[in-house]
DNA sequence: GATACATATATTGTCGACATAATTAATCAC
DNA sequence: GTGATTAATTATGTCGACAATATATGTATC
């Protein structure tokens, strides 16, 4: 899966492995949305003790995947129409601004690299007609290399360590695959051209539409899934 | 000084005392940028166990005020102008963001709230000219009302509890004061005075506008102290 | 029967101690 | 004297247990 982005941090400590273990449980649904976390419990499953486990806590907090309250525990979060669209709201902005920063600071290895992906998943998606997951893997690999490439610690952090979890939980839980699987493959051809033109306004734009199509789609689902 | 916002939390737990200790003495510069940050030792200060001290430590990486490395343990964050830049870059287009949001989202009584706290700053301002710390405390004053107008939780979260101690740490070890404070009420009122009449777009130049002024004033002043 | 209160239970927050890894000090070779 | 290797020391990661708080249960009252 998703490491938190390419990590120096190369001792993996036994609070990294448990935060890992929780972080897909909840991303993929194995944990219930809004249930309550139980700290002896998960101790217990995962065969250690409460320290590692409430320092994976507060990284999970972190990527606002569960909710805590001190003193009465955390539960995992809950999926919501507001809570989308806030979280995308923002998404399109802060994606947009690492597509604008990537155009300015990209090295043309790296541009390179981001094309050879796109036609990697070209062929993979073909072989593997709405096989949704390795799409959803391949979409964030397109957006992950852009924000590395805008270049701004800060960016990167927000967007693949805290925000990246619970826009993955969202297209996972709601089973995003479907017909604009094929569309956000051409968008993200046209995307990462503009930033080989060093269009960064363009590529902006291009983005930011990008991520408002992907969160129409989303909300249509949510709304089906109300009825 | 200042909660991370108006959290709800009740509970004040040894944790955020010593956390809320430690912010201000980073903050202030009373622990020196890049200096180490031992375990043992600033237990023993604050007269505390470990694992409070840790749970405040993982919130402070959080806010970038320290940088932890797995096994070698936690360092005061230094700055940097590559550092400020990406800070600024970002805030200029959060903020600019969040101008945006609260000209959709702010109750006309919030928005009369805001004037009054401006008005309540312009003649505490004439009272003690050049006290920086109190400017200090009302610009962010300003900005955070901004900002939770735009109800956007993620936002909230990122502006006001992860990026503002950074934020408060430039401003207050390079000592900004001077002739930018009384401007920087115009730029104020005039963000206001959009978000009133509900032109998100306007007040999302005057913000992105005032924060790059601000930043400007800030690189300055880095420069100079490189000579 | 519903509400308020008191009790009992379980959970979180905190503590002190140990195991392991990193840093420093010391030793040795050249 | 310098560099590399090894030993000593310190710090971080983890553990199990206790204290304070919150939740659940039971009891009494209206």
């Amino acid at each position: 899966m998703y490491q938190p982005h390419p990590a120096l941090r190369k001792p993996i400590t036994a609070a990294d492995r448990v935060l890992q273990e929780i972080q897909r449980a909840i991303v993929d649904g194995d944990m219930a949305a809004g249930s309550k976390i139980s700290e002896p419990e998960l101790a217990r499953r995962f065969d250690l003790s409460r320290a590692p486990l409430r320092e994976a806590l507060a990284r999970l907090e972190r990527c606002h995947l569960i909710e805590r309250i001190p003193n009465a525990g955390a539960r995992v979060v809950k999926l919501s129409t507001t809570g989308l669209l806030a979280l995308y709201q923002l998404r399109e902005n802060l994606e947009g601004l690492a597509c604008k920063l990537a155009a300015e600071h990209m090295s043309d290895d790296e541009i390179t690299e981001v094309r050879q992906l796109l036609d990697q998943h070209l062929s993979s998606q073909r072989v593997r007609e709405g096989e949704s997951y390795y799409q959803e893997a391949g979409d964030l690999d397109f957006h992950y290399r852009v924000i590395l490439g805008s270049k701004n610690s800060y960016l990167i952090n927000i967007l693949c360590d805290e925000l990246y979890y619970l826009v993955r939980m969202y297209r996972v839980q709601l089973g995003m695959n479907g017909p604009r699987v094929s569309r956000a493959f051409d968008e993200h051809k046209a995307i990462i051209t503009a930033i080989a033109n060093r269009d960064g306004e363009l590529a902006d734009l291009l983005m930011r539409r990008h991520i408002a199509a992907s969160r129409r789609n989303i909300e249509l689902q949510l709304e089906q899934m109300g009825t």
